[in-house]
DNA sequence: TTTAATTGCTACTTTATTGTAGTATTTAAA
DNA sequence: TTTAAATACTACAATAAAGTAGCAATTAAA
């Protein structure tokens, strides 16, 4: 697929935030462990934090922490805080309307597939991400 | 998914040539039937020609055919004419190794959806897409 | 109340994609 | 040989995504 750097960012982060147990995460660690640039993070961090996927505490001893819980946070609210989405979900060949009634010549054989796209993003949630912890990798 | 407009304006280019039989097909014929910018589409016209999708002919009463029977173009060949593909079939996480051998937390549901996402694009020809002639959308 | 550590905001830079403009080159008919 | 209609080439403009820099605001501890 093609999710935008931004969106991948923000599912590493919140699943490391999972993953790793800690009480607060402060942006600096989360910089450090992810190798991402320190301001490119922290908006990406806000912008979460805007829309209740994690919650943030200013001043010292700051931080972040999840605003829910992780079989409530699903990949596509994640990429939603991030980019709008209806790219990944429209006309494979850029028309308007993509339905079933009104179909380009790609999409009878596009829109299965499409489906189980929107299906990856709108029912996977963070805990079913980490649900092998043999993998590791943030 | 989120083919670039570039590679969506080709497949569409393409499948109108196969679809209406005509002896040649000019530039400008194809931009007005198209929709699409006159300068843009020319560009998109030459590459595919220098990758053996077309055949262009120059001088007065040339323009474009076909380089190859619609049988043999297949979807990826067209998008790999535009653009660098890789993106569409590496980690969705962004990591740079997507093997079952080295995986992401992400890569055993996503895998299968895109292998039939590369199954699609590498398997579908032009003579698939126009398969169902009820459908005339370019 | 001061200070250090933290998040938040605004503006800029860089890069890739998308689209536009102008001109050169090619070719066959007149 | 001239001309008209076509493709090819080069350079630029506009937009969006990705990434960087600096400073403002907040907060709890000292
Ligand atoms: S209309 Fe084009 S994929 Fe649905
Ligand atoms: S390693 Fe991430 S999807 Fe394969």
């Amino acid at each position: 697929m093609n999710l935008s750097n931004t969106s991948q960012y923000a599912i590493r982060v919140v699943s490391y935030m999972t993953f790793e147990d800690e009480d607060i995460y402060s942006a600096s660690s989360l910089i450090s462990k992810l190798g991402v640039s320190d301001k490119y993070l922290k908006r990406i961090l806000t912008q979460l934090s805007e829309h209740g996927i994690l919650r943030s505490t200013q001043g010292r001893y700051g931080g972040y922490i999840l605003g829910k819980s992780p079989d409530k946070i699903t990949l596509i609210e994640i990429v939603q805080a991030m980019e709008s989405v209806e790219k990944y979900f429209g006309c494979v060949l850029g028309f308007e309307s993509c339905t079933d009634e009104d179909p380009c010549t790609l999409h009878n054989k596009w829109a299965p597939i499409r489906n189980e796209l929107m299906e990856f993003l709108n029912k996977t949630t963070i805990k079913d991400v980490l649900s092998n912890p043999s993998i590791i990798k943030f």
